[in-house]
DNA sequence: ATATACATTTAGGTTAACCTAAAAATTAAT
DNA sequence: ATTAATTTTTAGGTTAACCTAAATGTATAT
């Protein structure tokens, strides 16, 4: 049905709508790393398609459709993540990188075999949700470490997988998903944080804070 | 490095030769189902590029670079082969279909990791060899049951995985790999053949006995 | 309100596949 | 040794992506 590239822009277009307001052509071409132009001329085939809506300085909008063909490709990316993981025992630095080919060649067949095999799982390794067949979506409660008060105890519930350094680095001082996490000093000059984390002290930048999500434990 | 595309013809043109005396234009067109010309220009490419050599009607042959790639592809493919029957539980049938489109995009270090799971299988769910990472192949002392002696016993080593309704069949009437066979009987006027497997008797057609490779026991 | 900066689109071009139709080359058969 | 049949190649065309450069359109800041 839809080509490689049709249900990569849907994708990241799902994906960018979530973060950022509106989804300009200037925004997705910065994401894909495709020219403006070539960006504008798919837009405007995606539109006649029928999968999104488009005006021109304000964004686009994925259509229903659209949203079903981006959420199908989630699913089958975090589905295909937990796999490599669970089964194959990558680290979750690598999986994202893995997963960015395999789910446009994935059959339906072959999703409902690993989504048995992992036991219907409800996130990925990173935290995020993997959306149901039907397109819905489990929604965690969960805010940014850097939101967190001092002296509180949090939960790690999710890591932002859009850097991979960033995600190798995070495990190697000790975080992991569940992982409880104490906020022991928040630093004003830098917004940088101490934290605790299995009884020994780290000093975190607000980098690593913002793309750490959490829950009070 | 290599295109999917150009993965396939070295593939293709590696299976062929392994039956045919030559692999010409015109086999490759029928096999890869794409018009003579478009062959003949891909076949002009690959001589450019070095990966085979061609003499006009009288076929090509691939080099040594060309011979390497090749294998690559079909240890890639052979132990996603197995890799999808032994962990995620498809049948022998449904394989070869998935498998064609993975072996283009699986990465090297993904190779190995199920090859590790798998435990270094050396054949895959059809009995064919799955070459080592640098190209070495085992081969069996199968040959086809056609050729068997009525009144022997003999071993199934391999079926033919070029026809997955063939594959349903075979398995429907309980042969499968490692499973010893009884030929009772050899038809002169159709060379269908009469076996016993678990002790019950089966006509088989000279369609399906050149299919399956066998050695005595 | 206008200029400047920025965002978007159009125009024209590339590439790797593929195709059909026609031409050329080879093999095989009388 | 021709002719017929077959195989292969060439010529010219398509498509879905992409690109750069230039043109157009919108927003913002003075």
């Amino acid at each position: 049905m839809a080509s490689e590239q049709i249900e990569n822009y849907l994708k990241n277009i799902y994906k960018l709508s979530a973060n950022e307001s509106k989804v300009t052509t200037s925004s997705l071409s910065e994401k894909l790393q495709i020219s403006p132009a070539s960006v504008s001329e798919m837009i405007k085939k995606l539109a006649e398609e029928g999968t999104l809506t488009h005006t021109p300085y304000k964004g686009v909008e994925l259509t229903e459709e659209g949203k079903k063909l981006a959420l199908q490709i989630i699913r089958k990316h975090r589905l295909w993540e937990m796999f490599l993981v669970e089964v194959l025992h990558f680290r979750w630095d690598e999986i994202d990188h893995e997963a960015e080919r395999f789910e446009h060649i994935m059959s339906d067949k072959m999703e409902e075999k690993i989504d048995h095999v992992l036991g219907h799982p409800l996130i990925d390794p990173h935290g995020d949700p993997i959306p149901t067949k039907d397109g819905e979506i489990y929604c965690s409660m969960s805010y940014p470490l850097n939101e967190a008060q001092e002296g509180a105890n949090v939960k790690v519930l999710r890591v932002s997988d859009a850097n991979s350094e960033l995600l190798q680095y995070v495990s190697s001082i000790g975080i992991s998903l569940n992982k409880i996490i104490g906020v022991k000093q928040k630093m004003n000059f830098d917004s940088s944080m101490v934290i605790s984390i299995d009884n020994k002290d780290v000093n975190i930048s607000s980098m690593i804070t913002k793309n750490i999500f959490v829950e009070n434990v």
